[in-house]
DNA sequence: TTTTGGCTTCTTGTATACTAGCATACAAGC
DNA sequence: GCTTGTATGCTAGTATACAAGAAGCCAAAA
């Protein structure tokens, strides 16, 4: 509730607050368990409470809020079984899109994966030539950086598969993983070692390994849900169940 | 348009409009490129334009419906792509999903899937002893009465593996499928068939035979999208792309 | 001290009115 | 006949007002 108000007025407002919104939960600049007021957020975005409520049944809908009826609405708490589930589906489908990948990709995909790799390796060296000023609000900028980068290898990957729809699907459920990541953005899996199983993966991919794509897939996106256990640990409030 | 009401009125009206609207458009009673409007419907079911709209946000969210500004809101027509990808996202999840099934079936799970597949058995056999009065309504029916039975093995088999939470993800793209199934239930697979697959994959469990398990199920997953090409032969305009 | 009743104040849910944009039809001008 | 301006009737988007329910507070009674 402290944001300032880069809206465009006038047109379709209601899908530029519940993105915006939909950032600030992802990214935790809102916490889970929080309460958010239609009203309130109508006067701060300058516009009616119809819109924000349209914003709020949205971002229901991909469960990041909880509205109960003349009570209120609040930012869902992390769901343990929820975030596992997520990974297990996020990875049985990525698993399949690396075998697609491996039987499609031309030279051209494979040089494209290359590139994106190297933009994160030049990010990460950028990070630790900076780490000695380890201030906060470098941290967050960096871990936001690097998740762009990484979704956009992903997104590349099932590109290459020609999986744009099922990508879509699955980015949808990828939000309940992306909670956990920039909340343990401390105890979470170092980026070197995400972007050394990247090449990895690509490699397999180059090499026509399907057996190999696949199994390193897997291995890949295990990494998220490590860091669960400390995180519950470190802040109980933010879990359910 | 042409539906009686039995609406309650009172309680989150909204939320009742959406699960009405989406069962009748996955089961093709509203069809494909319908033009459907705020204010019809909410006569139609006496409220206000409120809560039919939200209805329509959170149909447009899955994908079953299109909403132009100032223009109209549409049923979705069906995307090959959609339903292609949708499929291959359910394969994968669902093939994943019967490995752990075979690691975790107890002999009551195993119990209790049989008798799903028994009320199948019986749901056809009652058919077949009809079908000499092969009339449309009956016919709709039937098919909607073995969908739900469908639906139960599915869901079941998620259980057993306890990835129910998995299974809520999948059944969000499953409607993308359900409704070719409805569209196509002269040309799709015929039910013995399918009826017989769900046996199969239960005994390969009782095995413990993952790769069986795990391969009936791609199997039982890749007849739905045959249909496909006939179907958009027989009825084009309900087809996108 | 504890409990209970009511009041106040918050919340979301719904209804109604108004705004703005698109599409179509139709008429005027070329 | 063809094009273009315009009026009209539709649509969804937004604003405002009211209704209904939940929660907390506080005072009064047991």
């Amino acid at each position: 509730m402290t944001t300032p108000l880069p809206i465009i007025a006038g047109t379709r407002m209601a899908l530029q607050i519940a993105e915006r919104l939909r950032e600030e939960i992802v990214s935790a600049a809102i916490l889970p368990g929080q309460a958010l007021s239609e009203t309130d957020y109508a006067t701060l975005y300058g516009v009616s409470r119809q819109p924000v409520r349209e914003a709020f049944i949205r971002l229901a809908a991909d469960g990041l809020l909880e509205v109960l009826p003349q009570r209120g609405t609040f930012v869902k708490k992390v769901s343990i079984k929820t975030v596992a589930d997520a990974r297990f589906v996020r990875e049985a489908v990525e698993a399949a899109i690396v075998v697609e990948a491996c039987q499609r990709a031309t030279p051209a995909d494979i040089a494209m994966l290359k590139q994106i790799i190297d933009s994160q390796t030049e990010l990460l060296e950028l990070e630790s030539s900076k780490s000695a000023s380890a201030d906060e609000v470098m941290n967050r900028a960096m871990a936001t950086g690097f998740l762009a980068l990484d979704e956009a290898f992903h997104r590349a990957l099932a590109k290459v598969a020609k999986r744009e729809t099922a990508w879509a699907f699955v980015d949808r459920l990828k939000v309940q993983m992306d909670r956990v990541r920039y909340l343990s953005y401390q105890e979470a899996t170092p980026a070197e070692r995400l972007v050394a199983q990247h090449a990895t993966i690509v490699e397999a991919i180059a090499q026509r390994d399907v057996a190999l794509a696949s199994a390193d897939m897997h291995i890949h996106l295990a990494e998220v849900v490590g860091a669960l256990p400390k995180l519950r640990e470190r802040m109980p409030d933010m879990f359910e169940d």
